[in-house]
DNA sequence: CTCCAGGTCCATT
DNA sequence: AATGGACATGGA
């Protein structure tokens, strides 16, 4: 068993609010107020279960495996959690931002405390926002399960199967048929194998963009991203929201973002692009969480 | 039946 | 540089 103090600016239950509108989500599960997550650490099959026993305290238990734990797991653990849920991270410039914001002063209020929660892996942010594609999300969901559950490994714990998300490497050496059989388009299976063969040859990794983010600037990773077939604009944006941790990452072509902002803003129609950065002036560096919650608005 | 989904690539102007 | 079609499927 590990706690983990969280911030003052947290709320546990508007992050399970969260989760638990994806319904088809196969990542993860949650059962009374507690969520399950299968990890893989040091190559050891760890499934957590994450509470909140007090304000300001995550309890993360280990389930299938008590006895494993050391000094080490448990710090790669918290390490984790602590990006999935973007816990480092001092949400009290952005809650000022809105206060003033026409467009985020309500939603502020309306799901305080919630997190921009992430995809700490960068093969599976970038298969998540591929298959995305230009799809509804019912449909991306289902065909993330059917990747998920065609390509990735699981253990059944109490007649529930928890899922590992397929390696770069398992998903690298499939044919585009063996992708195209799951119903997604020939180009997706292309853009997915072509990641994964980036990402296992090592050209393509988070720490090299996290590195770049730091030395050159958030553009530059989004630039490097663009170069790569199958990654646009949107997705490049995504990714940073998601993964990267990129705090002016905007996903400005994204639909979702448009119409959030057509019921913000009661208008009759989706905003231009060009509207839309009118109304994001004020979000300057905090474009990524305005994005969040925005979306956290559309269900 | 038609239109649109958490877009991107590619061919054509 | 800008524009339009193709893409797989499913929900409204």
């Amino acid at each position: 068993m590990l706690l983990l103090t969280v911030p003052d600016e947290f709320s546990f239950s508007q992050t399970l609010a969260y989760l638990s509108v994806s319904s088809a989500e196969c990542m993860y599960q949650m059962k009374d107020k507690k969520l399950y997550k299968l990890l893989k650490i040091d190559d050891i099959d760890l499934l957590i279960e994450i509470s909140n026993p007090t304000q300001n305290v995550l309890q993360i238990s280990f389930i299938n495996q008590p006895k494993i734990m050391n000094e080490k797991i448990e710090l790669k653990v918290t390490k984790y959690i602590q990006d999935w849920f973007d816990l480092d991270r001092d949400l009290v410039p952005f809650y000022q931002m809105a206060a003033h914001d026409p467009i985020l002063s309500k939603i502020a209020k309306q799901f305080y405390g919630l997190r921009n929660i992430g995809m700490p892996s960068l093969f599976e942010a970038l298969c998540w926002a591929i298959i995305g594609q230009q799809i509804n999300l019912s449909f991306a969901y289902t065909l993330k399960r059917r990747f998920v559950e065609t390509f990735g490994k699981s253990i059944t714990w109490q007649d529930q199967k928890y899922w590992l998300f397929p390696t770069s490497g398992q998903i690298a050496s499939l044919s585009i048929d063996d992708l195209t059989a799951l119903k997604m388009t020939k180009k997706k299976a292309e853009y997915l194998i072509g990641v994964a063969s980036l990402i296992e040859s090592t050209e393509l990794s988070k720490s090299a963009l996290l590195d770049l983010m730091v030395q050159k600037g958030e553009k530059e990773a989004e630039k490097q991203l663009v170069k790569i077939r199958g990654i646009g604009p949107w997705t490049a944006n995504y990714v940073m929201m998601r993964c990267l941790r990129a705090s002016s990452a905007f996903p400005i072509d994204d639909v979702g973002l448009q119409n959030a902002m057509k019921f913000a803003l009661g208008l009759d129609q989706k905003p231009t692009k060009d509207e839309i950065k009118t109304w994001s002036i004020n979000w300057a560096n905090w474009e990524s969480y305005a994005t969040f919650y925005l979306w956290r608005t559309l269900y």
